[in-house]
DNA sequence: ATGTGTTCTCATGTATACACTAGAGTACAT
DNA sequence: ATGTACTCTAGTGTATACATGAGAACACAT
């Protein structure tokens, strides 16, 4: 085995595999690694300073979440996303997080929901365009999730998100966008507060509607739509 | 290397990562191996003469698809559903099955209608409680699922129709369900016909509830529900 | 008998050597 | 110049040896 200790800056999580997995994963989320950016093991392996084996097990799970995919003449690149595909992901994700809401609404605790209540509180307060803020809308969608308190769908979330952010920066760093989604936030989650589970979920989805207009609009700013 | 020609029974699809991801997924659909049942990789490694790396692969794509767990004391086992993530995995397969009819009526091609229509068609002259039926039935909703255009969505009902076979035996193979699903299918095909968006849905959720009543009856024949 | 510490063993994690394949380059013939 | 066959090479697939860790089994003390 090759040098056990001082294995670089940043500390190790549970086994190498699961290490790589989240090096890997964080490097593309910060586009380290840009989409259609081709991925090989060794090179990995060598960054890492791991050998192939758990580099190609955090790269199968990659795969299999879509976030790395084949590339016919090129191998394995970071997964490119067409304006088709953005559009196809986009309607997934409003049907996800509206159900998500619907379920929260009905199915949350009340602790659960009193956690949302904070959150939007604490969201006001928070500078806009700040890291700080793309960080506290992970935790607010993060909490309706598991609000909704179905693993299948959390785990079918989780998927659609991060397929999102190879679509680059987060919207939540633009401050007209980090206003309006406030504003959303808020009429969400008054919509659990009252357990109206169909508001919950109109709600929801004019949210992820609002988000896609926008990210088109960055993404495609000559396109009719 | 080992042995490369004349590799048992089955014939070998692609490389042998693949070969050994479909063995084990077919044997874990056929029941070969049951819910709870546990697997190592060494042992599943001498079923199909390979060596532990491509079977590695397979069992961490299966682990990534939720088919396989890693049980506290146990280490990796199949997968075993208590009732609240039947409850779950029902929820989450009416949203996406009503989905996936919702979008086919929206965006499925003539051509892909007319699959569907000769798809019903057929299924009334096959006879109840059938093998032939149940890969009928698979072949149909696959049909629904490509009409429907979203790659994603596609992803996540693979992903939970391939949860669903964990619970055993096909509802298809049981005659009485068998001939009220034909009866929905031809149903919801109408929906998609005439290109009703709302109808298709509807329908699609209603045929997801009735299967998961049948499902629950089986599954816990005492239960209130 | 019951607890407790110590091996022991089995399964998985990890590294690494070797095999294979497909694309890139190269040399030669025309 | 262009086509064609051959090699060369980079990257992945596969096998396998060795490391590690966590339960199980055992031995011993009380």
């Amino acid at each position: 085995m090759q040098n056990t200790k001082a294995n670089s800056k940043a500390p190790r999580h549970g086994s190498r595999s699961e290490h790589a997995y989240k090096r890997l994963r964080d490097a593309i989320q910060q586009g380290q690694f840009a989409s259609g950016h081709r991925v090989m093991e060794v090179e990995i392996a060598a960054w890492l300073n791991l050998s192939r084996t758990p580099v190609r097990d955090a790269i199968r799970r990659l795969e299999g979440e879509g976030i790395l995919e084949h590339e016919p003449r090129n191998g394995l690149v970071v997964a490119h996303l067409d304006r088709q595909a953005v559009m196809e992901l986009y309607v997934m994700r409003e049907v996800l997080e509206g159900t998500a809401a619907r379920l929260c609404a009905r199915h949350a605790s009340d602790m659960e929901v009193q956690v949302l209540l904070d959150l939007v509180e604490r969201e006001s307060k928070l500078g806009w365009g700040d890291e700080a803020l793309a960080q506290h809308n992970r935790r607010f969608h993060d909490a309706i999730h598991r609000g909704a308190h179905n693993r299948y769908l959390e785990k079918s979330l989780v998927a659609v998100n991060d397929s999102m952010w190879l679509l680059g920066t987060p919207l939540m760093l633009l401050p007209e966008r980090a206003q309006a989604a406030a504003a959303e936030h808020t009429q969400l989650v008054e919509a659990i507060r009252s357990r109206d589970p169909e508001a919950a979920e109109a709600s929801a989805r004019a949210h992820v509607r609002a988000a896609q207009r926008e990210r088109l609009k960055r993404l495609f700013p000559e396109a009719e739509s």
